[in-house]
DNA sequence: GGTAGACCTGGACGC
DNA sequence: GCGTCCAGGTCTACC
């Protein structure tokens, strides 16, 4: 069955999936013919359902595996409308990127949006996976996640779901060391787990949480496993942009960029982007890199 | 508040 | 094949 969702504009689903690394991460892919993006989703029924998302005139087509009941279809729409950021604006942002050169092609490519996850949960645990670690390690123990305590799909057991909070809760730590070789982040992730299948930490609410920013990052913060570089990651997934996730990468654009390769630190990636103000985070984020003769 | 060292894995490298 | 080194953020103890 296909669901048809309407997106503002401007929209670009090939801006959305390429936003960053997420779309390498299960249970996202590239869609085979290449024509999108695929996922496999847990619906609120406990439903496993394959969905295809791919470019509509001023929105996405979600084409899904299993005939969906209308309460399931509204739940599937959301879902997407989350992990694309369908109605978000960016109107504010375009208007003064418009004027530096290094972003002057945002508006045009419609970019902005950072693909998300359907919940926050896996979002905060894919967060964890990236640091301390190389990429390549990161898709492996996310796969391993996948692999080992996800659903699958009722037509293909090769497809599965990211495991739930209440899945991860019910695994021992050293369980999840050993099968996912997460190393000293197993346990930072059991007790994320546990917190929220208990119902000790609603993470979800924080998607549509009004709190600011700061008090936001503070939340964030106080998640084991989460510092300063995987706040501002998940406060940009959020939709808040006045904090920049330093990395090494970061400190390496920015000292090429502006200190002719000399080392820097947190405070130099900082100033660099200090004028940016709300908009901080995707200025960084979008800034176009390439080497220039100055 | 700032800093040093430990944490853990896997890849690269030398022998 | 084995041992060593290194990269990658966060946590904790200490000052």
């Amino acid at each position: 069955m296909e669901l048809v969702l309407p997106a503002r504009q401007p929209f670009s689903l090939h801006s959305v999936i390429h936003s960053h690394g997420w779309m390498q991460l299960a249970p996202f892919r590239l869609d085979e013919d290449n024509r999108g993006l695929a996922h496999t989703a847990r619906l609120g029924t406990g439903k496993v359902v394959d969905i295809i998302i791919t470019a509509a005139p001023d929105g996405v087509s979600v084409q899904s595996s299993e005939s969906l009941k209308e309460s399931e279809q509204e739940e599937l729409a959301g879902m997407v409308d989350w992990m694309l950021g369908l109605d978000q604006d960016f109107a504010g942002f375009y208007g003064v990127a418009s004027r530096e050169p290094r972003l002057a092609q945002a508006a045009a490519r419609a970019q902005g949006r950072i693909l998300r996850s359907p919940t926050l949960f896996e979002d905060v645990v894919k967060t964890i996976l990236t640091t301390n670690t190389l990429w390549a390690a990161t898709i492996r123990m996310n796969n391993n996640l996948v692999e080992q305590f996800g659903d699958p799909l009722s037509t293909d057991q090769q497809r599965k779901t990211f495991p739930t909070p209440q899945q991860l809760a019910s695994v021992e730590v050293e369980t999840l060391r050993a099968q996912t070789r997460l190393g000293y982040r197993s346990p930072y992730i059991a007790e994320l787990a546990r917190r929220v299948a208990s119902g000790e930490l609603d993470l979800e609410a924080l998607k549509h949480s009004d709190l600011p920013t700061p008090e936001l990052r503070k939340r964030l913060l106080g998640l084991k496993g989460v510092g300063d570089y995987a706040a501002a990651n998940l406060l940009m997934i959020l939709g808040r942009y006045d904090a920049i996730p330093v990395d090494s990468w970061a400190l390496k654009m920015v000292s090429n960029e502006w200190y002719g390769g000399a080392p820097v630190g947190r405070a130099e990636v900082e100033a660099a982007f200090e004028g940016w103000g709300e908009w901080k985070g995707l200025a960084y984020w979008l800034w176009d890199w390439t080497p220039v003769n100055r």
